[in-house]
DNA sequence: CGCTTATAATTAGATATCTAACTGTTCGAT
DNA sequence: ATCGAACAGTTAGATATCTAATTATAAGCG
């Protein structure tokens, strides 16, 4: 697969993300929800009355997708949307009492996933592991 | 952004593994290719002759996908597909002149693109990084 | 003020991906 | 030798994502 001298990183780095992200995805639905719902429940449990910019900002996506999904969310009584009396053209976005639930079950979920995938790793190669990603984002950056 | 008790690895690594693919994808663009078409011509040149099961599985998406990105290839003139006289249910995919042309261009926007994540990181950082990876496929596969 | 520019969100349309169902081909077991 | 299971690929339809264009609102400036 490698016509290079060395095995590409940025190949292993982008494998490995998609095969933990399905296996992720899968123990979310197993629970009730899905990665995007998840990581749109978090951003908006995260930062008390965020707009959607900022929301999309923190889940790392963009803003037309965010509103794709608070449709849906929204549709499925999760959450509701209110535009700010100090600025109409934000929306407020809050979770409902369901919204909440889920976001409960989902995040317990997440600690048992998280929990899979730190097994054998010591902390202290986690956070050289760490420092890697954040180098790769900064030589990605520039 | 995290009601837990550490941040979570497999957030820190879906965002960054996005962010690297994002980054890849622009240089291939510049290039004159993409993410999905790189990946389709460095399988095929990597392995002679394989079927379409094969090399979807070395990129690592489904069949069905790969059958959409090799329609579009073929329409575009990068490669050509036809039956294998021994077994007809398999289709063998082959690159043309200009399919072997932008795998070339392509083969040195990726090694640029390797040596631009790898800045800083010496090898020894870089070995261990690739452990850690295995691990996380190993914690996700069982 | 009134006009231009900037900002927040949505809409429209494209691409990449998946799963499930279908088509065609091969193989194996009786 | 035939028929059913397995296999390779395609097709159909869904989801997640992106960019560009549009709508509505706000802010700045002359």
């Amino acid at each position: 697969m490698t016509p290079f001298e060395r095995p590409p990183i940025g190949m292993n780095l982008g494998r490995t993300a998609k095969l933990v992200a399905q296996a992720f995805d899968a123990a979310l639905v197993e629970a009730g929800g899905t990665l995007p719902v998840w990581l749109t429940l978090l951003s908006v449990k995260s930062s008390k009355l965020a707009n959607q910019r900022e929301l999309a900002g923190m889940i790392g996506i963009q803003g037309a997708t965010l509103t794709h999904h608070l449709n849906a969310m929204e549709a499925q009584g999760l959450l509701t949307r209110r535009r700010d009396p100090v600025n109409r053209r934000v929306h407020l976005v809050e979770l409902t009492a369901a919204g909440e639930a889920l976001f409960e079950t989902l995040r317990q979920a997440a600690l048992v996933f998280d929990k899979r995938l730190r097994t054998g790793l010591p902390d202290e190669r986690l956070a050289e592991f760490a420092k890697v990603l954040a180098a790769l984002r900064e030589n990605v950056e520039s």
